[in-house]
This record gives structure tokens, C-alpha cells and sequence, in this order.
DNA sequence: CAAAGGGTCAACCTCAGGTTGAGCCTGTTG
DNA sequence: CAACAGGCTCAACCTGAGGTTGACCCTTTG
């Protein structure tokens, strides 16, 4: 074949490195392998006949994943954002919040009470110190289905010594740094334009994701600070 | 942080523990509460006619097993070890967030920048602003590593729109709610007792995290509204 | 040029993690 | 005390992840 004078990294066949990997992974086989490419874990290069060729690096790349599925129990669907993303890795899992736009379900003051679990006076509280938001209208008050969470977290903050009354400035917060990315976005949810007005929440659900993060990094500074000292 | 546990010892039904944690588990249900308990992760108490009844303790037990589920993606035969291995195991999963209470690493400005990817102008100025967290000692600053995220957050947020100027808001709020939780378990962390002083620190952690979760309930909630309207 | 090794693709397999439905029982409430 | 919402079991079923197998054909290399 083409005796190119190439750098000629020496190059492996599937079967090699198959082999190679043999004595770490029992399980591994050349058919995994080629699974493995085939879910977009792997790419590598390929000779003009169509054989897939590997580096040294490629194999090691390999052995990480191999290694992230048995140690970790990591799905390959997480692998593959793992691997993807740059090396510092935040792949923190946050529930993402339903869609913003949609009108949220919205539950009673007694579903909220059964679903959180907490105690009726605890709710009341939360509701007086303005944690919750309900949507008072005619008769019933009704409460968007999230303040059932919100109802729960509080409730185990409170187990820690927390009362309604010093969480309130968690709504505090929350609300300054709505209103600055309220800020942002704004001329565009205003817009006539229903696809700038999309592209304004798309860009509300980012900045939101980011301030959030930015936050949680921010609160475990602070802490990190405060303990230390 | 124990609260006198009401004698009540109320217990629920299936029906109404999958109630509670629809607010975190969107993908509960009865039958996989049943399914749970048939693959040997819970164990509820039954009543004459054979109703399961769950403690309060016994809900808690569910939601660790989904979150490690879902959270840490560990197969159920996985968590049934994890579970059942004696309280003080070295089962530990180390995550992401450098511990609590361990010095951290450092880097200087030319670090800073260099990891971040922002311009030397943008990371001046978020120092102006506060939002970085630089060891002012002697000769060169010094920042925690955690500021290398911190920047490339701002970077993102600046990219939106949003100056340092206005990102200051949020190093506010983070400050504020970490006195907050600091309150909390000064005392402990004054503690002699080495072993108060840990407890303290695990505490703290716990209280980070649920303060997070609420203040990204809150904001989703405040954005919502403002994206509705 | 032959044999050893590779390549693709569709069909298939196994297991985890549940869901569904039938048929029956329990607890609560008016 | 009847009605009815909610629970119980058990077997059958479903879906998706993570591969394997086999048929058939192509490359590489001694």
C-alpha cells in the first residue's frame, strides 16, 4: 500500500485494538466497537478501502468510555455529552423547568398542601411572606403547579431552621435577576413578529440557564469563603 | 436540625405519596412505586387488609432512590447497593463541586484569561465590578479557580447584552443568600467538636443545594410571568 | 492470489424498567 | 349499609438500550 513517508503514526485495525483492549474490558468485542462509532462515541479515521483505523489516541479515547459505562454506569447518551463537552465539564442535570410561553397547570390551595406534604400553617406562611404565587381571582386562589416544589423546598429549609420569613429573600433574588434579564429580552417579546417574539424566550431560557449557573457558582463561593474562615 | 417530630406518626397510602412527589419526579406512578418495592428498594409497612403505608421516612427513602436515579443515572440493582451498604460507607460518589470546607486551588490573572477565553478587558472589569474573588495578598492577585466558570458565565451573559455592571446584581443576591444560609450553621462551624464542625459543613452543602433549587424554581416562575404577560 | 481480516446492513436478542388490564378486596363516607 | 374511590396481585405486554449474528461483499498483505 502507499508507503507514504507521512509522520507515519503507527495505525491500528479494529481487530488490534480490540485486542489490546481485551485485558482491561472483558466485554469488549469488535462488534461494540463499531456500536460504539455508530452512536457518534468515535470517529476514526478511515483507509481509502474503507477500513476504520485508530491512534494511540483513539484507543485511549476508547478505554475512557469503555471505562466511564462500567465504573460510572453511565448511559452512552451521557458519555456522549460528556466527552463532547469542553473538559470542564458542567453537565450539572437540571430539570428544565416547563417551557416558557406555555400556560402552567395550576393547582388549589388544598392540592398544594396534599402535594408538598407540608403543613397548612407552613403554606399560609409562605404565602404571606410571599414565596408563592397565586393567582387570586375570583373565588378559589389557584396556585401555578410549581409552587408545589417551591412548597417542599421551603419545607426542608424550614426543617433547618429557615422560616418563611428569612426566605423571603430568596424571592427577593429571584426577582431582581428576572427583571434584569427581563431587561434583555424585552423589545423582543414585544415585538409583532411572533418568530422574534420565539427567538426572545429561546434567548430568555438561555440567559436564564446561565444566570442560574452563574449563581450556584457564585453561592458556593460565598460558602466556600465563609467556611474556610 | 431536628424538629420535634409531631407523635401523629400520620401515614399515607401509595395514591397519595406518588401525589407528593409528582412536584419532583414528573415520571413517578403508582405502578412504579409498586415496581420499586418489587425490585427490593422499599420495604412500606402493609395494614390488615394489605394496604402499603408509608412513613414519612419511607417517602424521603423513595426520593433518594429517584434521585440517584435520576440524577446519577445508577441502575436500580446499583442503588439497592448503594442503599443497603452499611451508613458509614466509603460509597461516597465524589461529584463535580470541589467539598466544602478544603482549600481550593488558585490561578492568576494571565490564567484567568488564558482559561476563560475572555478578553483581558472583560475580566478587569468583572474584577471592578466585584464579581470576582481575587486573594489580594502580596505581588500578583490570586483567584480561586472557580472564577475561570465564573468568567466564561459572564462572558456568555455580556455576550446578551448584559455588562458587568449589571451582572453585580447577582454576586448581591448569591452574597445575601449565603449570609443566610450561613446563620444557619454558624454555630456549628464555631463548634469545637471537630465532628460539629463536620456535620456543620454537610448541613451547609444541603442547604446550598436546596437554596439553589428554589431560587431556580423562583426565577423560572418570575420568567414565566414576565414571558406571559 | 488466497486467506485473514474488514465493511455494511437488517434482523435479532436480552435485559432493565416499567405499564396495562382483569378480577378482586378494602376503607370511607353520606 | 351501599356505593365507590382507591388498593391489591399477577401475568402479559411494551419500549429502548446495548449489543450480536449472519449474509454477502470488499481490502490488505504475505
Amino acid at each position: 500500500m502507499s508507503t507514504a513517508e507521512a509522520p507515519q503514526q503507527r495505525l491500528l485495525t479494529i481487530g488490534t485494538v480490540c485486542r489490546r483492549l481485551q485485558g482491561e474490558f472483558d466485554d469488549i468485542s469488535i462488534s461494540k466497537i463499531r456500536y460504539l462509532e455508530d452512536q457518534g462515541l468515535l470517529t476514526p479515521r478511515r483507509t481509502q478501502g474503507g477500513y476504520r483505523m485508530y491512534t494511540e489516541d483513539d484507543v485511549e479515547h476508547l478505554a475512557t468510555i469503555l471505562r466511564l459505562q462500567r465504573d460510572e454506569f453511565l448511559p452512552l447518551r451521557v458519555i456522549r455529552q460528556v466527552i463532547a463537552s469542553p473538559e470542564g465539564s458542567q453537565q450539572r442535570r437540571r430539570k428544565l423547568p416547563p417551557a416558557l410561553g406555555t400556560p402552567e397547570d395550576e393547582v388549589t390551595l388544598t392540592e398544594l398542601v396534599e402535594r408538598s406534604g407540608a403543613s397548612p400553617d407552613l403554606v399560609r406562611e409562605l404565602d404571606e411572606f410571599g414565596l408563592l404565587a397565586p393567582r387570586t381571582g375570583s373565588g378559589e386562589k389557584r396556585f401555578p403547579e410549581t409552587d408545589v416544589e417551591v412548597v417542599t423546598l421551603c419545607a426542608r429549609l424550614n426543617q433547618y431552621g429557615l422560616a418563611p420569613r428569612n426566605l423571603r429573600a430568596f424571592r427577593t433574588s429571584a426577582d431582581r435577576n428576572a427583571a434584569l434579564l427581563e431587561q434583555v429580552v424585552a423589545p423582543a417579546l414585544r415585538a409583532k413578529n411572533p418568530e422574534r417574539r420565539r427567538e426572545g424566550l429561546e434567548d430568555l431560557q438561555s440567559l436564564a440557564e446561565i444566570a442560574q449557573e452563574l449563581s450556584a457558582l457564585l453561592l458556593g463561593r460565598d460558602l466556600r469563603r465563609l467556611s474556610a474562615s
